[in-house]
DNA sequence: TTGTATGCGTTATCAA
DNA sequence: TTGATAACGCATACAA
């Protein structure tokens, strides 16, 4: 197996804690044992053995990422951000996907806890759930920031203003002469899905429009439920003249049902998705999210929190959407 | 901080080594004292320190994954082989990105040797760089399995036939009449932009084709390249009628930029790419590779040779590649 | 059925 | 300048 400091001692002849001083670039060795534990060290190729190191120094050097999916270009890009940060630091990730499932993202959360990291960025499941496993995460005093507000929590995050995103979005649609327009909602415990679609109603509502209860997709979750609806659209006699979809991954679900259909976007229909993914061929109009951003935010708040004694002030940050035009949506 | 077994020791007024076995399920207590020591633990919320117990038990229960760049589907997908299987075991999975980078991945792959991960996977940098890191670790007799063959090694690897896949997909422009096809390289540092070359190459020779230099465009990294690669092409009189990118990403770039100057795909150009990514709305005529399959497969080659200790036969697989097609190539 | 002692690999403290 | 020893939190072998 491994080499151990404790062999590197019985090699050079020296003390333990003379080997270990040195591999610290502790000062006060002479220059004859600093060449000779490094020498030794180098030639029987140590490495040291952070686990040991972490029972000792209180710092494992490894933060924790739980995400809903690792397949999906939005929790990519946050991945991204926090890994970038956290290598600045020398840290490493721990990177688990709850695949959007309450009991697995306590699971997981908690296998870090056990593996001791320094502190754990979570993007929980928010609504219709418990969060009695970040509460605890409080009552240890274990670093962590979270992608959305924690009910009944003061704690660090970073969130998105989901409702003004589709406010924008709606407004859009309506100002291009729009009055039935679709909703394509995403999973039931993403908040996000919950406030883009109140956002969408509210809108609806100031504007004197109407919304039909044949119009709104419930519970969108991969891009095989959009090419469903997409199918579901094209077979419905009064089908709304815009779709508004929870995310860019169902709108390009839907894309692919109308081009199969040979159907024309936005000729047939105008649509609308979230997260303006860069991997997109179709000019679709969509409302761009920091991701990366909100990524390195996250782990930067993270570490402050994790490096600093002092019980600062929480940082509470929202992050605002842009709606990014481009030729999905017809003139009416 | 974090409550010990020594802190439910007192708390319960037992001893730690009572404490630890009923907290492990071993048999021999009485059901009063099981019952107090579980009480204990749930109401002071115990997790045990799991690095801790790594350092007796010999296991971390922890696997490292490098891979080359998070935000590519190619890598997802195989992230997420590697982490379904790692979670099926109990497993967690530390997930390092090196951004095609050599320093970085020998950087990230001695942080997990550091950490004692109980294997590795790797996606290693293959062309044009040494493999003494690699080496190193099959010296300390670490479990690890790469996704590719590392010349002058005898290891555990996945492969895709990527020479194979090539050569299918150069045969089909030929065979739609092309006899003019350009080529997009990616990073000099992958084997399989190496060994899709060569096919293209080698099959362009056996059907009496050239090749000319000007349709070459070499190491491709980003979407962005594909945008610069298609604009190039754009302004160039002589274009090829068709052009293989090395991957899907570099062939949406090439697709924007058709698009954006008002060109027809495969009108102007015809058009494949790698990877079949599912995030396409293009009908990209491309070849589909097992990439969740091979990271499955390469999770679990690594998990028998963590759990068996007889040294079985080193397993060496090559995945086949399956051209699909789609509407991307003309027929000339 | 429960308690004591030891070791895992490292760092830190103190003594030499 | 170097060495011995304790401590981190847990598991295990052994003793009571």
């Amino acid at each position: 197996m491994n080499i151990t400091i404790a062999d590197l001692a019985r090699i050079t002849g020296l003390a333990k804690s003379t080997v270990s001083g040195v591999l610290n670039n502790k000062a006060g060795f002479s220059e004859k044992t600093r060449a000779k534990v490094l020498e030794a060290a180098e030639k029987h190729g140590y490495v040291p053995n952070e686990i040991a190191r972490g029972l000792t120094s209180k710092f494992t050097k490894t933060i924790g990422l739980v995400i809903k999916d690792i397949t999906n270009p939005f929790y990519n890009r946050i991945t991204k951000g926090v890994q970038d940060v956290a290598n600045e630091h020398g840290y490493t990730v721990f990177l688990c996907s709850s695949g959007e499932n309450h009991m697995v993202e306590v699971a997981q959360m908690n296998a870090m806890v056990g593996k001791r990291v320094d502190g754990l960025i979570i993007a929980p499941l928010l609504e219709g759930v418990t969060f009695d496993h970040i509460y605890e995460l409080k009552r240890k005093e274990i670093p962590f920031a979270t992608l959305g507000e924690i009910p009944g929590l003061t704690c660090d995050y970073v969130e998105f203003d989901d409702y003004q995103g589709s406010v924008q979005v709606t407004n859009h649609l309506i100002e291009y002469g729009h009055a039935k327009i679709g909703f394509v909602t995403g999973q039931r415990t993403s908040r996000a899905s919950k406030q883009r679609f109140q956002g969408f109603k509210d809108t609806l509502f100031e504007r004197g429009l109407t919304l039909s209860e044949r119009h709104v997709f419930h519970e969108a979750k991969h891009l095989a439920d959009g090419v469903d609806v997409g199918n579901r659209l094209i077979a419905m006699e009064d089908r709304p003249t815009a779709l508004i979809c929870f995310d860019d991954v169902i709108a390009m679900g839907v894309i692919k049902a109308f081009e199969a259909a040979g159907l024309s976007i936005p000729g047939d229909l105008s649509l609308i998705g979230f997260d303006d993914i860069e991997l997109m061929t179709f000019p679709l109009t969509s409302v761009s999210i920091p991701t990366y951003e909100a990524g390195k935010l996250l782990a930067k708040i993270l570490f402050e929190r994790i490096f600093e004694e002092n019980v600062s002030e929480y940082k509470q940050i929202t992050l605002s959407e842009q709606l990014v035009v481009r030729s999905s949506v017809k003139r009416m």
